[in-house]
RNA sequence: GCGAAAGUGGCGGAACUGGUAGACGCGCUGGAUUUAGGUUCCAGUGGGCAACCCCCGUGAGGGUUCGAGUCCCUCCUUUCGCACCA
């Protein structure tokens, strides 16, 4: 054995190894139980980033740790290779999507490898292969034969100077990122999928989720969005004809206080008000061009013009206005809403800006009527409580209210409870080259004719080059070419593309069969799912998550899948931060610098007072942390830091630095104490090894330990427990690790070369390779067979902790007076009550404090503590 | 705006079920070895006090309790998500 380690050398070897034993090809076992851990899979970007470092550790520690329990486990790897940011290294580089996602792939595969994750990878999919998306293609056809997808119109960002639709993040301030053009909203037909069919499902089913963080499964239960209120309907007359304005609202005790209604610029009353009415128009235009994202409109200013259409209050009948409202979601209920400026903070705000009469029908628990005020809001206005001057129903409270006006809308024909939902229905058409094609034929005759099943896959070319005016496909008569299945006439086939939430929706049920090119999944499908471990972002708790719940549901009742959830337990890891400098160029523009290259400066408890750039010395501007990026130069890149301190360091320093669900600090000092960790390992059992062979390493007769052989052995069995603990059932490593230290610590300080001492010295060195394996398994593969073992470490048991070193004769009780922390005593471990209570009163130090005092009371915590109250 | 979290030394964090606050690590200070630097080893490191067996201390304020970082209420701050980024 070396003296030194030698991390290169080590992790070549350990890599090696485990390449040619084929170590992590795994195949389905009915004898042995399956543990399937999943990471969310990349997106090939270019490099890894240290996020992507962060998310493959941790299920690589659970990998090797449930593996080293005893489990058949799968952790498979693959790529969510469709999407924008290829379209825009292809506009940039005059690459191909195609080549520069490979290319991608390629690097960030060696990375992966680099980095010694136990992945299958014989199981590598990615989702631009035409063999996986040809499923997506298949099911959107059974579900568009089910009528879960369907077509209608949605709304789109569109840049009139490139001619093309922008994604949200394409939309800077309102206009187009490339062009500068104000955009425009666009109306065009897309495809949805009836996720909203599913609403209650999976929203009951996320009780039963207790293995999903309770923040993630909150998040899903707002954002499906049950609410329970009652549709009303205004009627109106227009044109001779009777038509009914439809609203949603859970607040139909106010009903009688509705003194006007808005609609959505978008609603067919609006569009028809604006017919006749220039002034309107235009309102209804810049409204539409407006940004259509929640949290945008949530907190602009709330805007709207009269229609001049009046409609019928349902109960009172009197004649109340209809508005146009900038703050009414088409997307959201009936596109249109009533106006109770006395109960709802934004109708009042809306109605004193625009001179609308307010009506108090409510009186909140505990105001009294009078001290109503129709210029300033009062939140207990908005409050549950009893009506008032709403005629027949004065009196009652909300939900008496609530249901003799939905029974007197239904015996009207106006209106009747309802459970409204949040959720929308999931719109998957994208106007985009770099997706999987949606397998359909427009034929002039026909309308949209399913490509039939034997000409699937739609393969999508892959040598095209966007230049941002539009989807390239609709420029490739190649692709769009076409016959109509069904007439057999000239049509064109469809260029949008889907989602590529859909991409990642099912791929980790395709890992389990990926050389299945028969069937979207088979029965091995049945035999992994459903994934156990489920680790990535917690930016992926809404929509991906969603979105696999509801395809898994899909395909479940097709009969193609056994389960409905997919993933058992859902870990979601913090984001890894870096600091920021900067300096200011003048003309306002600001320039970054990589961490790297500055220095800080430190006062005398070594705070940082101030930061310089190592190159010219002069001061940078420290602009606090933050995820890494590009943009702020402050990024990181894993194949320099493998170079430099080995995958092992970075893996340790990754899981200690942070429990796995906060964020993380990155610091190249605390790589550095890591690979300070892993050199005293490996000098600890170099020099163990240099005091004799592993082979005659003497085995320890328990009952002749001495009291310190005895400690030092508990505590590593203690240890063990402890760690053991944290991998199975916190799920936290950071102390694992620690506790590991702490060991390692005082076998530093446990200097006892006698036969019996050397055994524990041994013994303590095992469990601490087997405890750290999951987290360092090169160096701890190494070391293994250095103390001795021809067996590979990945295929050793996990140990089991020897319940007889756990036995303590004596421990050490806390002692409090009056809560505070005053004496400890040293007691038998099997002492009674009234035993520790007597050695805690006798205690001198605790005799002084409660001397002349009376004792009132005595709180023995059996094991821990005692509390004299005095 | 709505929804979800989080606030503990110079820093990251620990304290899991209400029971010793600051484990472990980074940084810093002093020393030893080497001495070109780095590495390695030892000691110290929340604040106050000359010092302690003392006092204070977990974002702020209040409460429950023998006992609160942990539970409850009010407030402040920060972060994340909000449907075409993935």
């Amino acid at each position: 054995m070396q003296d030194r380690y030698d991390h290169a050398a080590v992790e070549r070897a350990a890599q090696a190894f485990w390449g040619e034993t084929r170590a992590f090809a795994v195949a389905e076992d009915p004898a042995r139980r399956k543990y399937y851990c999943l990471c969310m899979f990349p997106y090939p970007s270019g490099r890894l980033h240290m996020g992507h470092v962060r998310n493959y550790t941790m299920g690589d520690v659970l990998t090797r740790y449930m593996r080293m329990q005893g489990y058949n486990v799968l952790q498979p790897m693959g790529w969510d290779a469709f999407g924008l940011p290829a379209e825009n290294a292809a506009m940039k580089n005059g690459v191909p999507p195609a080549k520069w996602t490979y290319d991608n792939i390629a690097y960030m595969k060696g990375q992966l490898q680099q980095l010694g994750f136990a992945l299958d990878w014989n199981r590598e999919l990615a989702t631009c292969q035409p063999e996986y998306y040809k499923w997506n293609q298949w099911l959107f056809l059974r579900m568009l034969e089910r009528g879960i997808a369907y077509k209608k119109t949605g709304v789109v960002n569109w840049d009139p100077v490139d001619q093309t639709v922008l994604a949200n993040e394409q939309v800077i301030d309102g206009r187009g990122w490339r062009t500068g053009a104000l955009v425009e909203k666009r109306e065009i037909p897309m495809y949805y999928l009836r996720i909203t069919e599913y609403a209650q499902d999976l929203l009951d089913e996320l009780q039963h989720m207790t293995e999903w963080p309770e923040r993630v499964r909150a998040m899903q239960a707002n954002w499906i969005g049950r609410s329970e209120g009652v549709r009303i309907g205004f009627p109106y007359e227009l044109e001779g004809e009777r038509h009914v304005l439809s609203v949603f609202t859970t607040r139909a005790d106010t009903l009688m206080g509705a003194t006007f209604c808005a609609v959505a610029a978008e609603h067919p009353l609006a569009t028809h008000a604006a017919r006749n009415d220039p002034a309107l128009a235009a309102f209804v235009e810049e409204c539409k061009r407006g940004t259509a994202q929640e949290a945008e409109i949530a907190v602009m200013e709330k805007r709207g013009m009269p229609t001049g259409q009046f409609v019928t209050h349902p109960l009172s009948g009197e004649k109340i206005p209809v508005w146009v409202g900038n703050y009414v979601l088409m997307t959201y209920g009936e596109g249109a809403v009533m106006g109770v400026p006395g109960h709802d903070e934004r109708d009042f705000h809306f109605a004193v800006k625009y001179g609308l009469p307010i009506k108090f029908v409510i009186r909140p628990p505990g105001a009294s009527v009078e001290t109503f005020s129709k210029t300033q809001w009062q939140p207990e206005y908005g409050a549950y409580g009893v009506c008032i001057h709403s005629g027949k129903y004065d009196g009652l409270d909300y939900q008496a209210a609530v249901d003799a006006i939905a029974a007197d809308l239904q015996a009207k024909g106006l209106g009747e409870k309802q459970v409204q939902w949040r959720l929308r229905d999931w719109g998957i058409s994208r106007q985009r080259y770099w997706g999987c094609p949606i397998p359909l034929i427009l034929c002039p005759a026909c309308g949209d004719v399913p490509v039939p099943d034997e000409e699937l896959p739609v393969v999508l070319p892959e040598n095209l080059v966007p230049d941002g005016t539009g989807n390239p496909l609709n420029k490739t008569p190649s692709f769009y070419e076409c016959k109509c299945p069904k007439c057999g006439g000239k049509a064109r086939r469809e260029t949008d593309t889907m989602d590529t939430f859909v991409d990642s929706a099912w791929y980790f049920a395709r890992f389990a069969c990926v050389d299945d090119y028969q069937a979207m999944v088979d029965e091995r499908a049945n035999y992994w799912m459903a994934v156990d471990q489920y680790i990535g972002g917690i930016e992926h708790a809404i929509l991906h998550l969603l979105y696999s719940r509801f395809w898994m549901r899909v395909m479940r009742d097709m009969g193609l899948i056994e389960v409905k959830e997919p993933f058992v337990r859902l870990l979601t890891q913090g984001m890894v931060l870096n600091n920021i400098y900067s300096r200011s160029t003048g003309e306002g523009r600001v320039e970054y610098f990589h961490p790297d290259d500055v220095a800080v400066q430190l006062d005398a408890n070594g705070a940082p007072v101030g930061a310089t750039l190592r190159s010219d010395g002069k001061p940078v501007q420290w602009e606090g942390m933050r995820t890494m990026s590009k943009s702020k130069n402050n990024g990181v890149d894993p194949t320099d830091l493998v170079a430099r301190f080995g995958a092992d360091s970075i893996r340790v320093f990754m899981m200690f630095k942070a429990p796995p669900e906060d964020t993380l600090e990155w610091s190249d000092d605390g790589v550095e104490g890591s690979a300070r960790f892993l050199r005293r390992l490996w000098r600890m059992v170099w020099e163990h090894l240099e005091k004799g062979p592993s082979a005659t390493a003497p085995r320890q007769d328990l009952v002749a330990l001495s009291p310190v052989q005895r400690e030092m052995r508990r505590m590593a069995h203690a240890t063990l427990v402890k760690v053991t603990d944290d991998y199975g059932r916190r799920r936290v490593f950071n102390t694992a690790i620690a506790a590991v230290m702490e060991l390692m610590n005082a076998l530093q300080k446990f200097d006892d070369d006698s036969q019996q001492g050397r055994a524990v010295r041994h013994e303590t060195l095992e469990l601490i390779v087997q405890m750290l394996a999951p987290i360092a398994p090169h160096i701890c593969h190494a070391l293994w067979n250095e103390l001795g073992h021809k067996d590979a470490l990945i295929d050793h048991p996990w140990p089991q902790p020897d319940q007889q070193a756990l036995v303590q004769d004596r421990i050490q009780i806390v002692v409090q007076v009056n809560g505070k922390l005053r004496a400890h005593v040293e007691i038998s471990a099997n002492a009674g009550e009234s035993e520790v209570r007597t050695a805690a009163l006798d205690d001198p130090t605790i005799r002084k404090w409660i001397e002349g005092k009376p004792v009132r009371k005595v709180i023995v915590v059996p094991g821990k503590l005692v509390n004299v109250v005095v």
